[in-house]
DNA sequence: GCGACAG
DNA sequence: ATCTTGTCGC
């Protein structure tokens, strides 16, 4: 897919929580036009030295899940871990990644936060406002925000609140597995995010297109 | 000051 | 994320 730069990725931890802040103004949680056709899911892994990084992303179609193609990226770590900064890490391949494929997916499925932010804008919100598509964001944890219980029956969830915000869900992908954490990242709702995952997850707790990208940079990995 | 803290 | 063995349950 053509992509487009919107900025630098050198700079300070100080000017990447002020840049978060700026470009958090453009994300847009509008309705995703129709249903999705076809779905990507990225991932990462780190080569063994911790010195580079690597990103695979997976195209399924939908409902079948079958993949239609998939891309690979590698490039040098230059941003520590720092809990909010998570995208000054990982969006340049995971972008890297998506520029290698053919066509626009209908919708990216990314491991990371998507609003559910301090700043509204994690991983999967960077990556939607830099490619200018639908993305969700699919974490396997919790960074912000306060839930009343943990759902344990597939398809059930709670919401995720900050302060006033309604800013994600806590949402069961397989009976009696700990919940996934799903918020919008760009130009989709919350309610078409968590459908659209659950449309994804057959028998595991990860949905396919994640899992799936995730065994294939598992992979890679070991090659670097 | 103390704990929490995506991957 | 990464390291790292066995073990419990469907």
């Amino acid at each position: 897919m053509n992509i487009r730069d919107l900025h630098s990725w050198s700079m300070t931890p100080a000017q990447a929580i002020q840049l978060q802040k700026e470009l958090a103004l453009s994300v847009r949680l509008i309705p995703l036009g129709r249903l999705p056709q076809t779905i990507a899911a990225i991932d990462c892994a780190f080569s063994r030295d911790k010195k580079r990084i690597a990103a695979i992303a997976v195209q399924v179609c939908l409902p079948e899940l079958k993949i239609i193609q998939t891309s690979e990226a590698v490039l040098d770590v230059t941003f520590p871990y720092v809990p909010g900064l998570l995208s000054f890490r990982e969006a340049p391949v995971c972008i890297e990644a998506m520029r290698m494929i053919r066509g626009i997916p209908d919708v990216v499925l990314i491991d990371g936060q998507g609003i559910a932010h301090p700043r509204r804008f994690g991983l999967a919100s960077h990556i939607g406002v830099w490619l200018d598509c639908p993305t969700i964001g699919c974490a396997k944890s919790r960074l912000i925000g306060q839930f009343e219980r943990i759902p344990v029956k597939k398809g059930k969830y709670e919401l995720l609140k900050d302060k006033n915000d309604i800013i994600g869900s806590v949402l069961c992908t397989r009976n009696q597995v700990k919940p996934l954490f799903i918020s919008p990242g760009h130009k989709i709702t919350l309610d078409q995010s968590i459908k659209i995952v659950l449309s994804c997850c057959t028998r595991y707790r990860l949905p396919d297109p994640a899992r799936l990208a995730h065994q294939l940079v598992t992979q890679l990995r070991e090659k670097l």
